[in-house]
DNA sequence: TTTTTATATATGCTTGAACATATATATGTA
DNA sequence: TACATATATATGTTCAAGCATATATAAAAA
């Protein structure tokens, strides 16, 4: 996969299952599918294949511990697009779907035995 | 038209056509539509459809001159969405379509008599 | 003045492709 | 086995492109 670029990128904001994913990874680090499930409520095939086309846009890397996969930004993220992402999330932390997400997501039951270093 | 939220503005920048317009009169203010569809060099009415969807998301105005209809980004456009197109610009400045983009407008032909007050 | 003619932009309409979803099933790990 | 996640297939819907045509303004001709 070559570099990210904008054209690869705003694409992947598009759809809303995409975009509440991201600005969840954004703010919590590090989350597994299970916990992204919970949070945004919708059936786990529809949150995996979400995460695979942003895996393979290079925006989010994975990794595997027991059962659970968990997914993040990718560590190699262009400088501005983790800028779009935090100003997205800062200009709508409060919106509508965004806050229930977090909220949710804080009350998720299946999130693994907490980790040193999410 | 309610709030412009990342949910409406994401969709908008994820055509190729729309975010290079985006992009040309976040970084010029005002352009007209033939001004556009020389730069990018596509067909006048693809220009207009992609235009006419941003206007209608709220994301640009128009504005009349004798035949000539003026583009720019809205003026009220919310804070998050010019600091997105910012980026987007110093990200990407340089890159494939967005840098041949500059250069055609530069040798514009059509353009109307200059304006003071771009 | 009215009547053309040209120019700039917008809009129906149709086709085809891309995409998102749901269901079912497969893979991988314990 | 049971559990978490991935993927295949099918289906429905959205969306962009192209073409033709419509609107709007201006200039030119009568």
């Amino acid at each position: 996969m070559g570099m990210l670029t904008v054209e690869n990128f705003f694409p992947a904001l598009a759809d809303p299952t995409r975009l509440r994913c991201l600005l969840l990874l954004a703010s919590h680090g590090e989350l597994c599918v299970c916990e992204l499930t919970h949070a945004l409520d919708v059936s786990q095939p529809k949150i995996s294949r979400h995460l695979a086309m942003l895996r393979e846009t290079g925006i989010v890397s994975d990794r595997r511990e027991g059962l659970w996969v968990h997914y993040r930004l990718h560590p190699d993220l262009p400088a501005w697009a983790r800028e779009i992402l935090d100003t997205a999330n800062r200009a709508n932390a409060a919106a509508k779907p965004f806050a229930q997400d977090r909220r949710r997501l804080r009350g998720a039951p299946t999130r693994p035995p907490a980790r040193c270093c999410a």
